[in-house]
DNA sequence: GTTAGCACTCGGCCGACAAGAGTGCTAAGT
DNA sequence: ACTTAGCACTCTTGTCGGCCGAGTGCTAAC
């Protein structure tokens, strides 16, 4: 073979996997045979497994105890022995029936696809909303509060809305609230946020601004309305993960919890997705985060036109079900891309 | 004494809840008298500890373990024993601080609120965002997605902004949706929310809406935008209570976590302190749920002018340090209230 | 190359045992 | 009548040894 296994070994090595996969117990050379009807014996099984163990796809927790996959060993079965399937019946008609826009908010749409791929894979869900940043300005409103804030409204082509309180330094009449709004939206029209941000940038150090008073307000007002719009991630279904068993003790459970709470880390790992088009896969060690050890996560992007809009995928452990969550993920990516899709 | 407990027995009392808070662990006699600097001998407080189990203030684990504080035990204490202090400099600072609106957009408020709430206490902040169908009606904006995609916001007087896909039967243009527009804000100047809902329907099966499709069309859009806005809870600070010993047990941490999840449950209990205005106590089973055995709710409202628009409090461990969370949620209702406050 | 046989290893489980913490009771002291 | 010293009792916790079973690695036979 190719890959340096011959087909036995891979037999033997698939078998290992998924069976741990389901059970997540350190599976022995015995088990193997009894469940996967293979017409050896085990202790042939036992020097497969210890050639497997040499090449560094298995690992045994002590001397007496089966053997458990490495990580290794769990890239080798997605690239190599894992014939992904479809999406079964149902779990197509789930998918379908709630990706849906109508009566949520944009926000919600994310975060209702985030819990149905919670739901779907059994796992946590992971949705990265578009970044703001890259999105098209549509159309900015002020609406005085009273006192001197300002609720500054922003919305984006694709139909984000971003709302920012500002507080300003000095009374303004709403008739020139109105005049900055007009000129703000003219002059912004068509450009990206980030080109948005820039503009401002330089028409505040123009000629201009400095003396036409009301027109510096404008671009101050604006640029605070800018000021740290972030990226949004919604996970959901942590709750999910209680379950298992691998999470059992207390301190690790701790440590994922903990990790889910610092969306900044988990964002550079999807941001890199958003290179790569299609379905990725982290396993384990792979993603660069110390946080993310013992916890496999699939991705994939949605698109609009030949933009990348952003990344939503499924987080579980390194043993989770890649055959049936992979085309989970494929499937919601296309379905959330067709769902973004203006006719 | 009024409440059937002498002096002495009271000071037990409140040696073993403190001693109690602040160590998670089944308190001795002995303890207390060295903890405590009483002089009287174990001897004595064994007696006063087996009257105070008697009547129903303490209950032990098992018969060689020190005792508990019953719930009976807590709400005797923040009932009549606890001197409720301020909140000291550092604290109120960071509350301070941290209760600001500029540069947030409104949510963002009352998140971080909650998540202030859950840094201060050590526990979990949780706030309810003031129930849109009470505000009042401010603007109503649609802007066309493309396709028959309309995006609706509604934003309301104090603020709060609303936005919502809906997806219209036919096509419309442009110029139509602005009449609708118009229309629809006259119409709904200077109602409430659930006003407007009402007003909604009534219009609908008038006369003139049968006649007047662009009428039936405004109305239906705005239905549909006004469709299930719900009420928000922000509950942050979760990983807070992964550290606390009582539920170092898994199973009473999963509870706990799906708890939280339901939502719905809690706000029934926070919408009975809508009625009740200042600080409320709930401890364990007082609030009725069983999803909260174990855990008690410090809470407040946060009013605007007369008008109760909503509550924050913290929930933590029913062993929790009452005596420096009562102070934090009062004042932070307090800075919550004067932060609306419109000049 | 495969397999049966076997000795070996190691974790998990049980029961025994000792230590420690805390109680309740009794009897003596104030 | 209240307080307290003394003491026996109870119950948990931790530790230690032993047994069992699962699974391995090795060797020798097929």
């Amino acid at each position: 073979m190719e890959d340096g296994l011959n087909l036995r070994s891979r037999q033997i090595l698939e078998a290992i996997i998924e069976d741990y996969i389901s059970t997540a117990e350190p599976i022995g050379s015995s088990a193997i045979r009894s469940r996967h009807g293979l017409s050896l014996s085990p202790a042939t099984i036992r020097n497969v497994m210890a050639d497997l163990e040499e090449l560094g796809f298995l690992s045994s927790p002590h001397t007496s105890a089966g053997r458990v996959p490495t990580e290794k060993a769990y890239r080798f079965y997605v690239d190599s022995l894992l014939a992904v399937g479809g999406v079964d019946r149902g779990e197509r008609e789930e998918i379908r029936r709630r990706c849906t826009m109508a009566g949520k908010d944009v926000e919600g749409v994310f975060r209702g696809v985030s819990q149905m791929l919670s739901s779907v894979s059994h796992y946590m869900g992971i949705v990265a909303a578009p970044s703001f940043n890259s999105n098209v300005f549509r159309q900015i409103e002020f609406i005085p509060l009273g006192g001197r804030r300002i609720l500054a409204i922003l919305v984006s082509q694709s139909g984000s809305v971003q709302n920012r309180i500002v507080e300003l330094e000095r009374d303004i009449s709403a008739d020139d609230l109105q005049k900055m709004t007009n000129y703000l939206n003219e002059m912004l029209h068509g450009l990206t946020i980030s080109q948005v941000k820039g503009k401002i940038v330089r028409e505040m150090e123009g000629e201009r601004a400095r003396y036409d008073e009301m027109l510096a307000n404008a671009l101050r007002l604006s640029q605070q309305a800018l000021d740290d719009v972030g990226e949004e991630i919604f996970i959901e279904g942590q709750a999910n993960i209680l379950d298992l068993p691998e999470f059992a003790d207390v301190q690790k459970m701790k440590d994922i919890f903990r990790a889910m709470e610092q969306k900044s880390q988990l964002l550079t790992v999807l941001d890199s997705c958003l290179k790569a088009p299609g379905v990725n896969i982290f396993i384990g060690s792979e993603s660069h985060l110390n946080s993310m050890s013992g916890l496999s996560m699939i991705t994939s992007t949605y698109v609009s036109g030949k933009n990348t809009l952003g990344v939503l995928g499924v987080i579980g452990p390194t043993r989770m079900g890649y055959g049936k969550v992979i085309p989970i993920v494929d499937y919601t990516a296309r379905m959330l891309t067709r769902m973004l899709h203006v006719d």
